[in-house]
DNA sequence: GGTATCCAATTGGTATACAAATATTTTACA
DNA sequence: TGTAAAATATTTGTATACCAATTGGATACC
C-alpha cells in the first residue's frame, strides 16, 4: 500500500465509523497494521487533521473527531456562509462549462423518484454542491469547503437522510440551479441558505428529537428537554 | 526554547516576512537553528500548514504560502461569507458580555483620530472582528476564521493600510456595532459585507492599481492592463 | 538549441533507543 | 470497603543515524 492509499483507507474507515468517533488512533497499531514506520503515519494523521476529521491533543495523540448535534448545527451554519457566498459567485461569474454541467445535473435531478432517491439522491446532491463550489472560482472557499464537507460526511453516517429529506433537497437543488441560470445571485444565495437550514432542521428533528431549535431563527437559544 | 515558543517564533517570522513568501523552509536548517531534531520541527510545520500560512508540497517540502492579489481578493470574499454569518449570529444570540464588550469598543473607536489612527486603528479593528467571531458561538466558524485571519495578517505587511482606509473602517465598525446593539441581523450582515468589500477594494486600488475589479459586482471578470 | 545524463540538495522512510507524559493497575492505609 | 498513593504499563515526544527516492539544475553531448 502506498502512502496515499493508506490515507484514503484510513479516511474511509473513519467516515464509515470502522474507527468510532472519539476513538484514539494509536501510532504503533497503525504502523503494525499498514507495515510502515511512525514517521509516515504521523504525516498521514496530520493530513487527516487538515481534513477536519481527526484532531491532535498534545501528549495525548490523535483522535477521531467527535461530532454531536451541536457540531452538526455548526457545520450547517458554516455551510450556509460558505456555499451561500459560493453560489452567489457562481451565478455572477460562472463560465459556460459550469452552466452546462448544471443544466445536465438539472435533468438528472428530475429523473429521481421514490425508487432511486435513496440511492442516487445523495450522489447527485454532492455533485450539485461540488459544482457550485467549483463555479465560485475562489480557491480559498473551495479549500474551506473541502474540510467542512469531510466533517459533514462524518455525520451523514449517523444522520442518514430519509427519502422525504432527500426529495425536499432535490427540489431545492433544482430551484437553485434555475435561479443561477436566470442570473439572480441574491435569490441563489437565499435559496441555498434556506435549503441548508431546512436540511439541518430535518436532520436534527429526525435524529436528535429531544433537541429543540426554535423556528425562524438561526439561534442557539436552544432548549433541551431536561431529563435524559 | 520550548516547542510552542518555536512555533510562535516561526509564525512571527513568517508574518513579518523574515521568511519571504514562497520561500522554502528547509527542515535541517530549522533543526540547526532551533537546536531540535526533525520530528518536532515537522510537527510545528504541520501546525503552520493548519494555520494557512505554510503549504506542503509532496517530495518538495514546506514553503511559506505566497499570496498575490488574487489571493487577497479570495481572502476578503471568504471573510465576507464567514464574518457576515458570524455577525448575524452575534446579533441574534450574543450574550450580555459580548454586547458590553462591543459598547466599550464603540467608545474606544470614537477616541481614534488622525494622530493615533495608524497605530491604534488596526488593533481596535482586529479586536472588533475577533469579538464578533467570539459572539457567534460557532466553534467551526471560529476555527475557519482563525486560519483566514492568519492569511489576512500575512498580506497586511504588504498592504499596510492608509489612514483613509483605517478611518473608513472605523466608521463601518461603529455602524456595525450599532446595528448589532439595535438587534438588526440583516443590517449587521450587509454592513459587514459592505465593509469588507470596501476595504478589499481600497487595498487592491492602492497596492495593485494595475488590477481593475469592476464596481458593483463581486465578479472576477478582472482585467489587467496588458503590459507589465 | 534541444535533449540526455549526471549530480547535489533535500525530503521520505526505516530503525532504534530512550525520555517524558499520561493512563492504568496495584498496593497500602484509614 | 473506599480512597489515596505508589508502582507499572502504555503511548507519545525527541534524538540520531542511515539510506532511498525525488527534484532541480548543471553539464555534456548530439
Amino acid at each position: 500500500m502506498t502512502k496515499n492509499e493508506i490515507l484514503n483507507d484510513l479516511r474511509e474507515k473513519i467516515l464509515t465509523e470502522v474507527y468510532e468517533q472519539g476513538e484514539s488512533l494509536i501510532e504503533r497499531e497503525l504502523c503494525e497494521f499498514y507495515e510502515i514506520s511512525r514517521t509516515p503515519i504521523r504525516e498521514i494523521l496530520w493530513r487527516l487533521v487538515l481534513e477536519g476529521i481527526v484532531e491532535q491533543k498534545p501528549s495525548r495523540g490523535f483522535f477521531v473527531r467527535k461530532l454531536g448535534w451541536e457540531q452538526i448545527f455548526d457545520i450547517f451554519q458554516a455551510r450556509e456562509a460558505i456555499e451561500g457566498m459560493a453560489v452567489r459567485l457562481t451565478c455572477q461569474r460562472g463560465d459556460v462549462q459550469i452552466f452546462e454541467r448544471l443544466k445536465a445535473l438539472r435533468k438528472r435531478l428530475f429523473s429521481l423518484d421514490d425508487t432511486n432517491m435513496a440511492e442516487e439522491g445523495p450522489k447527485a446532491g454532492r455533485l450539485f454542491h461540488e459544482t457550485v463550489m467549483e463555479g465560485s472560482s475562489n480557491a480559498l472557499l473551495k479549500e474551506i469547503y473541502q474540510k467542512v464537507s469531510y466533517m459533514a460526511k462524518m455525520t451523514s453516517n449517523i444522520a442518514r437522510h430519509s427519502v422525504s429529506i432527500e426529495t425536499l433537497s432535490r427540489d431545492y437543488h433544482v430551484s437553485i440551479i434555475d435561479s443561477i441560470l436566470s442570473g439572480d445571485p441574491d435569490k441563489s444565495e437565499s435559496l441555498m441558505r434556506e435549503h441548508l437550514r431546512t436540511t439541518c432542521r430535518g436532520i436534527l428533528d429526525t435524529f436528535y428529537p429531544q433537541v429543540f431549535v426554535p423556528r425562524g431563527s438561526n439561534g442557539k437559544s436552544r432548549k433541551e428537554i431536561e431529563n435524559r
